[in-house]
RNA sequence: GCGCCCGUAGCUCAGUCGGAUAGAGCACGAGUUUCCUAAACUCGGGGUCACAGGUUCGAAUCCUGUCGGGCGUACCA
C-alpha cells in the first residue's frame, strides 16, 4: 500500500481528472476518518455512470467501525448530506457498500473540453518521460527472407510503442536491428552459388531469394554438409573475404529495398537502420570485455559464458570456428546503444520464442557489471499461426505482408465504389483504410496472445476494427464540415445534458492515463481498446439524432449546438490522435 | 524432463496490482434510413470465467496442484 504515499505522482497520472478526484477524496476523508491520500488511492469508478463519478468502497472500514459496509456507507452519506458539499462535488449517495460521489458536471465538462480544444493534437501528452531516452529495437526482419505477415507484429507494436513513448515525453530512438549478418547469410551464399543468384534484371529478386531459402533448407535435410558449407561462408564473410562481401552487398541490398517500400506503405520511419552487420567491428571489444571479467569459458570448442547457476543453458559467445552468434552481436549492440543514446529504457520488441535469448543477454550484461542493463526489457508477443499450425519460412509456409496489404486495399476500393463512388482521392483513402485495418487488427489484442491468421477476419471491416474508428472520425468530420464553423472556444453556458455526452467527456478525460499505462506496460492495445470504447459511445450518441432531431449535434438551439460541436470536435481530436499513436490514418471522408 | 506464455459465449477477444448483476465484436434471428455518412445503431438467444483445492468480508483476477494448447531448451535468429 505504498502507492498512496505519493499523492503528487498520482495527481499527475490522473491528468485533468485529478482535481475532481482529489475533491472527492477530500469529501470522503472528512467522514471516513482516513487520510486523504488513502481515500484517493481507494477510489474506484462505478460500474455504471448513472451511479456517480467516483465510488468509495466501505469494506475496509468494516473492521474498525464494527458494522456492515452498507450501514457504514449509509451513515456516512447521511453525515455528508447534512452540510453543504465542497466545491466540485454535487452529490453523495449510498448504494450498498459503496459511497458514490457525483462531481460538478458543468465544471467538469468545461475543464476537459477547454483543455482538449486548447491543446489540440498534443492533448493527452505527458511529461513523465521528460529528459529520458528510450531505445526501441523493433521490426528487425531477416534480410534473407521475405517480409511475412509474422513480421508485422514486431513492426507495428514497436512503431506504436515508439509513438506512445514520445507522447509520454520520452526521447525515442527507434532502431531497426536488421538481420543482415549471421550464419543464415552464409547459407544464402551457398544457395546462390549452387543454384544461381538473383540477377540484375530480376523482376522479383525477393521471390528468387525466397525460393533459394526454401530450397536450401529442403536440400539440407538430406545433405547436412550444406549447413557446414554455409557456416564456412559466414566465417569467410566475417573475416572480410571479398567474394563473400560481394554476395552480402547484393543480398542485403535486395532486402533493404524491399523493406523500405513496406515501411513507406506503413508510414514507419526508424531513427536508426543499423543491422547486425553494423556491429561487426565492435565484436572484439565485447569479447575482450567478457574475457577481462573472467567470464569466458571454453566448452566443446566454443566460447561461452556459463549460466548454470541461473538455470540457463550457456550463452554462446563464439562458435567453435570462432565466428560470431546472434548473442555476440546483441551484446555489442547493447554496449554501443547505451554509450550512444544514454538510454534509461531499452525495449526489444521481439517474439516470445526468443525469451531465453534475452534472459541470457541481460544476465551476461549484469555479470559484466553493467548496472544500467536493468533498464533493458524484452517486450515479447505471441506468434501468428495458421489454423493448421505454425508458419515457417523455411518450409515456404508464409503469407507475404504485401499480399495482405494489397488485398485489403483492393477490398476497401470495392467498398468505396459501392458506398461512396463520388469520393475524391479514392486511392489515398483506400490506402489509409486498407492498411489501417491490417495495422489495427494487429494492435487490438494484448501482445502476448498468439493470433490465428484468418483472411475472413483480417479483411472484415465491421465491428471492432480500424475502419470502425475511421468511420466514426469521418462522421464527426462531416458534422463539422456541415456546421460551417470551427469551434475554438466554449460557449458561455455549456449545455451537455445527455448521458452519452457526459460519458464521452468522462472518457476524454482519461486519455492521458491510457497513454501512461500503454507506455508503462508497453501495451499498445490499451489505446486500441480505449478508442473502440470511445467510438462506440460516440456512435450510440450519434444515432440518437436519427430518432429525434433535437438530439443531433446540428440541432436548432444555438447554445446546445455550439456545446455539442465542441464535444464532437474533442472526440475527433482524441480519435485522430489515438489512431495516429497506433499508426493509423484518419481520413476526413470515407 | 525442465522453463516461459496462454486457457473467459459457437468463433475472436476485453475485463487480471481482488470489489457492485462477467462485457464487446463476429456469426445467427428480428428491427432502424424523406432527417448530421447504415463501414452505424437497437433488441434477442447464447457462460460450470479449463478443472480441483486454498487465502479473503469478497476471486475470472492472488497462491498451490492437475489437465489442455503454444513456444523454448549450446554453436539458427
Amino acid at each position: 500500500m505504498s502507492k498512496e504515499d505519493d499523492p503528487h505522482g498520482q495527481e499527475k497520472s490522473y491528468g485533468p481528472l485529478s482535481a475532481f478526484r482529489l475533491a472527492a477524496a477530500r469529501t470522503i476523508a472528512t467522514v471516513a476518518d482516513l487520510p486523504e491520500e488513502t481515500v484517493y488511492g481507494l477510489l474506484e469508478s462505478p460500474p455504471r455512470p448513472d451511479l456517480g463519478d467516483f465510488a468509495f468502497p466501505c469494506f475496509s472500514l468494516a473492521k474498525t467501525h464494527r458494522k456492515a459496509p452498507p450501514m457504514i456507507a449509509a451513515s456516512m452519506v447521511e453525515t455528508l448530506n447534512a452540510s453543504p458539499f465542497p466545491e466540485l462535488i454535487t452529490a453523495a449517495q449510498a448504494t450498498g457498500p459503496y459511497i458514490n460521489i457525483s462531481i460538478d458536471h458543468d465544471r467538469f465538462c468545461r475543464a476537459i473540453l477547454e483543455l482538449v480544444l486548447a491543446q489540440g493534437e498534443s492533448y493527452g501528452n505527458l511529461e513523465t518521460g521528460k529528459g529520458k531516452a528510450v531505445v526501441i529495437d523493433y521490426s528487425s526482419p531477416n534480410v534473407a527472407k521475405p517480409f511475412g505477415i509474422g513480421h508485422l507484429r514486431s513492426t507495428v507494436i514497436g512503431a506504436a510503442l515508439a509513438r506512445i513513448h514520445r507522447a509520454a515525453g520520452y526521447e525515442v530512438f527507434g532502431i531497426n536491428h536488421l538481420g543482415d549478418w549471421g550464419t543464415q547469410f552464409g547459407k544464402m551464399m551457398v544457395a546462390c552459388m549452387r543454384w544461381g543468384k538473383p540477377g540484375e534484371n530480376d523482376p522479383d529478386p525477393v521471390k528468387t531469394m525466397f525460393n533459394l531459402y526454401v530450397r536450401f533448407h529442403k536440400e539440407a535435410e538430406s545433405d547436412p554438409s550444406l549447413e557446414d558449407e554455409g557456416r564456412a561462408w559466414f566465417k569467410k564473410l566475417e573475416e572480410g573475404d571479398p567474394e563473400a562481401h560481394k554476395y552480402w552487398v547484393l543480398l542485403s541490398d535486395i532486402g533493404r529495398t524491399e523493406f523500405s517500400r513496406i515501411y513507406d506503405r506503413l508510414g514507419i520511419q526508424f531513427e536508426h537502420f543499423t543491422g547486425e552487420s553494423f556491429y561487426n567491428d565492435k565484436l572484439t571489444e565485447m569479447v575482450d570485455l567478457i574475457k577481462e571479467k573472467g567470464l569466458l569459458e571454453t566448452s566443446q570448442d566454443a566460447q561461452i559464458v556459463n549460466l548454470e547457476k541461473w538455470d540457463m543453458p550457456p550463452a554462446l559467445v563464439k562458435k567453435a570456428d570462432d565466428s560470431s552468434l546472434y548473442l555476440t552481436r546483441d551484446l555489442a549492440a547493447l554496449l554501443y546503444r547505451h554509450r550512444t543514446f544514454q538510454f534509461t529504457k531499452a525495449l526489444y520488441v521481439v517474439g516470445m520464442e526468443q525469451t531465453l535469448h534475452f534472459r541470457q543477454l541481460f544476465k551476461v550484461g549484469e555479470l559484466l557489471g553493467l548496472d544500467w542493463v536493468e533498464g533493458c526489457e524484452h517486450i515479447p508477443f505471441g506468434l501468428i499461426r495458421f489454423k493448421e499450425g505454425r508458419m515457417s519460412t523455411r518450409h515456404g509456409k508464409i503469407i507475404f505482408l504485401e499480399e495482405v496489404l494489397d488485398r485489403s486495399v483492393d477490398l476497401v476500393q470495392k467498398i468505396i465504389d459501392e458506398k461512396n463512388p463520388e469520393l475524391e482521392n479514392k486511392e489515398e483513402v483506400a490506402h489509409a483504410i486498407g492498411i489501417g485495418a491490417i495495422v489495427f487488427n494487429d494492435l487490438k489484442h494484448r501482445r502476448l496472445k498468439d493470433v490465428q491468421f484468418d483472411w475472413d477476419e483480417i479483411l472484415n471491416f465491421d465491428g471492432k476494427t480500424g475502419p470502425y474508428l475511421q468511420y466514426s472520425h469521418a462522421r464527426i468530420s462531416s458534422i463539422l464540415r456541415r456546421s460551417n464553423e470551427t469551434p475554438t472556444a466554449l460557449p458561455e453556458k455549456l449545455q451537455l445534458d445527455l448521458p452519452e455526452e457526459k460519458d464521452l467527456v468522462r472518457r476524454l478525460a482519461t486519455f492521458s492515463r491510457v497513454i501512461q499505462s500503454a507506455a508503462d506496460e508497453s501495451e499498445p492495445s490499451y489505446v486500441s481498446t480505449y478508442l473502440l470504447d470511445l467510438a462506440e459511445v460516440f456512435n450510440r450518441y450519434y444515432n440518437l439524432g436519427g430518432k429525434n432531431p433535437a438530439n443531433r449535434v446540428l440541432c436548432e438551439d444555438q447554445e446546445i449546438r455550439s456545446s455539442r460541436l465542441c464535444l464532437v470536435l474533442s472526440v475527433k481530436t482524441v480519435l485522430q490522435k489515438g489512431l495516429a499513436l497506433l499508426g493509423v490514418k484518419a481520413p476526413e471522408k470515407m
